[in-house]
DNA sequence: CCCTTGGCGCCACTCAGTGGCAGATTAGCC
DNA sequence: GGCTAATCTGCCACTGAGTGGCGCCAAGGG
């Protein structure tokens, strides 16, 4: 990142500042505070720029707020670019997923627990990601449908699995943060502790990993 | 329906011609000048009722535009609830499904297209009708966890066979808009005339059946 | 050093959505 | 039918997110 920084010139590290700026300064405001109770002019005050300038850097206030989930897309987006393709398409998805979450840093497993849990107590960040997830699920899955020849309107197989492949996460996520028990913003750093380090992200793949294995059987499933 | 409504003490009645009102002068509107282009201050006048009824009659702008769509999750519901489950779970959600489309009347049908139409050319309005069919999707799930006694914290795989159904519809939903190459409220009432009566709902269910289908094989979808 | 270009701050504005209160309308009861 | 109490509605003022326009300042390039 650093080396990146430097290359680029000073205007761009600057946008580039004052954007992580906003990113930092809203989770804690939002965490602290709650999301509905803070105002952007606070936000905005804190971080010292306009509220025009926050609308040139995010589309919204809510997508200030999961600045950290934003950069996992954008990490399995360039996986699944990277990688190339052959063998079972749900395989490519999940194995591109993993990646990417295994190649974001110790800090951003930090920040994007800290994400999900607000998002766990905001209706209004929860609707916001959930349309951010299937957007880039869909950009990926239309990519793909092109590399592939298929055309969903004769063929949905391709669009099915992309569902179902972030119908995983969705789950594993859920479970991940539930699991850990969190419950707002006022939860002593005792337990913040404890997230902290590989274990956090490492415990999100394994969830990642037992959704990913519980899809061939929930096709089955029957009631008595 | 004329029967519940004389049943229903008089208050009740007038909410729910408002309601109405409400729903079929937005869809004109909408359909008419666009979404954003027009405000709830031109709607509410055109009604006669205040903004503050407004509010108390639907959550938000969004959600009067797509009073057809709710018709339709709540009677899936309502289907799910009187069915008694057995057998293959994703049977009963493709069932209950098919049921409620087949069990709403012509005009809804009509009234659908509309609205789906609508929705497909503007986004604002797509994020909302995802979001509302998750929330549904999800406590129709939640129910169905109740009765088999299963924990998703545990067990994703009710949870994901949930969202692979959503998933259907929602491919259905889509290829069925756009294989009536639905553009804009524009169109002239010799297309609208094809859509109509039984056609309609019945190509919409075809294509649910199509995409249910076609979830076994999508699984082992395989590139080259 | 100057000129161009791209951000940025500031201001005024729109519009969705909310809270509060006064007045009307209905339901239930005598 | 008349009275009271619970609802519902309309009106008004207000908050806060998001936008458009313009002047300004700082950065890149010669």
């Amino acid at each position: 990142m650093t080396d990146a920084e430097r290359a680029l010139p000073l205007r761009e590290r600057k946008k580039l500042r004052t954007r992580q700026a906003l990113a930092d300064t809203a989770l804690r405001l939002f965490l602290d505070k709650g999301f509905h109770e803070t105002t952007l002019d606070e936000l905005v005050d804190a971080v010292e720029v306009s509220k025009r300038t926050f609308f040139r850097m995010y589309p919204s206030k809510e997508d200030v707020a999961m600045a950290a989930e934003l950069e996992l897309w954008d990490a399995h987006v360039a996986e699944a670019e990277a990688r190339e393709l052959h063998g079972p398409v749900l395989d490519f998805l999940r194995e591109t997923l993993i990646a990417a979450v295994t190649g974001l840093g110790a800090d951003w497993d930090r920040r994007f627990l800290a994400t999900r849990g607000l998002i766990a107590r905001t209706p209004a960040l929860w609707d916001r990601s959930l349309l951010l997830s299937v957007t880039v699920q869909s950009r990926l899955v239309t990519d793909l449908e092109i590399k592939l020849g298929i055309n969903s309107r004769e063929d949905v197989r391709l669009r099915l699995l992309g569902e179902l492949s972030l119908a995983a996460w969705r789950c594993a996520a859920k479970n991940w943060i539930s699991g850990r028990g969190y419950q707002g913003p006022r939860e002593p750093m005792r337990k913040l502790g404890q997230w902290k380090g590989p274990g956090g992200s490492a415990e999100l793949i394994r969830r990642v990993e037992e959704a990913f294995d519980a899809i061939p059987d929930s096709l089955t499933l029957t009631a008595g």
